[in-house]
DNA sequence: TAGATTGTTAATCGATTAACAATC
DNA sequence: TAGATTGTTAATCGATTAACAATC
């Protein structure tokens, strides 16, 4: 369900699922005082390759390694956040204002990553002109509006799975560019419109077949 | 950051996290009253190519497609929803009930994919013996013990960064064998346990790069 | 029958890993 | 210096795609 682009960038999409890990275990280091680090160290610290690890640092940095010592972890950090455009400020709407919804509206952390969550919509005549974590619910059929006099770049989505094709073309008319799904569904947009999906169901499948498989056969 | 046994399956992690938005579309064709359904026409579909659907409906279905009329829609979806393990029922306790953890007690949609909270867990002395959709919080220095006594499979973290690692080591002590990691930092375990990790941040990095891409440069 | 669609076997493509010279 | 570590170039591995005979 990925689309697109991953190759305009020199890192794979499995490459760029690396790096928030990598910029929190830097950032630690750091914090402890740390100066330098070597590839095989943080290899061995997420059971990675060593060559693994190098490739991805050049990708994302200019910040080369010295032999012996390793490479600058400020500068390694710099570069990182930069790359993963944290620092970019982002303002989405969010659409569904159900439990998910309101989780990712009162969620703190979003704004380490430069999302900022300006306004939120429901269908729901009675969540409509409340109030949640200080921002009003506006009718669904504002967002088109909406997005486009405020210029939203991007659009959160938790309704249902089948109203989500709907605000999906709702935010695209919008002007949105960009879409974070967490419905199970797959969404049709236009080829400038990227669509991120969080597969939540794919990972409980997995743990489900994990804990499975032991207790099932052999 | 995927760890071990995907070789197991005859499929890959790719091809498994295609599997729910199939099963989705296919439980929306059986509402429809339609019986069968070809490759070419699932693949125009989620802009894929004809030939991985047919190598994913191979993989985990037994239900063989018809020339000319396609695949029974109702055999594939009886075959996904075991394959994805959903009907298996998973117990699991939740550690951090801060925003993102509430949100995912109330979240109703888990008990699709077979996931049931039976406990959740906080260090805030503010929130301990409080209740959050009819569950006592309980004190973070029982989860060993709970987990023990209760035998649960699966734990979830929603915890910050910095405690996640001590929270997961309670987990594996109390013989959880699979963890659904919500922080942003890489959980060190042992073999038998499967850590699945979502990954909000790259989703909201990728994101991100493509809204100031088309700004930005060119 | 004709033609759309299937399933299989081979080819391509991309990501990871290995090999190795360069260097602090 | 010696040896750990880097960065680069080549090899391997796995997933996706193409080719094509089989079939309803």
């Amino acid at each position: 369900m990925v689309r697109e682009n991953q190759a305009s960038w020199g890192l794979s999409i499995q490459a760029i699922h690396r790096l928030p890990y990598y910029l929190q275990y830097l950032r630690q280091l750091a914090q402890q005082g740390t100066e330098t680090i070597s590839a095989p160290a943080v290899a061995a610290h997420f059971q990675l390759s060593e060559i693994q690890v190098r490739k991805d640092f050049a990708a994302v940095s200019t910040n080369a390694g010295k032999p012996r010592s390793g490479f600058p972890v400020h500068g390694l950090i710099r570069d990182m956040e930069q790359f993963l455009g944290y620092g970019n400020m982002n303002e989405a709407v969010l659409v569904g204002a159900g439990s998910l919804g309101q989780a990712l509206m009162c969620y703190g952390g979003f704004t380490d990553y430069g999302l900022e969550i300006i306004a939120a919509f429901d269908c729901d005549p009675a969540k409509i002109g409340t109030e949640i974590h200080g921002k009003h619910i506006l009718p669904a059929d504002k967002i088109t509006d909406l997005c486009r006099r405020m210029k939203v770049p991007m659009g959160i989505i938790t309704v249902p799975a089948s109203q989500a094709q709907l605000i999906c073309n709702a935010l695209v008319e919008g002007g949105v560019r960009g879409i974070w799904n967490f419905a199970p569904v797959h969404l049709s947009a236009p080829e400038h419109v990227l669509v991120q999906n969080e597969n939540m169901a794919a990972s409980l499948a997995l743990l489900s077949k994990h804990l499975f498989r032991d207790t099932g056969e052999e």
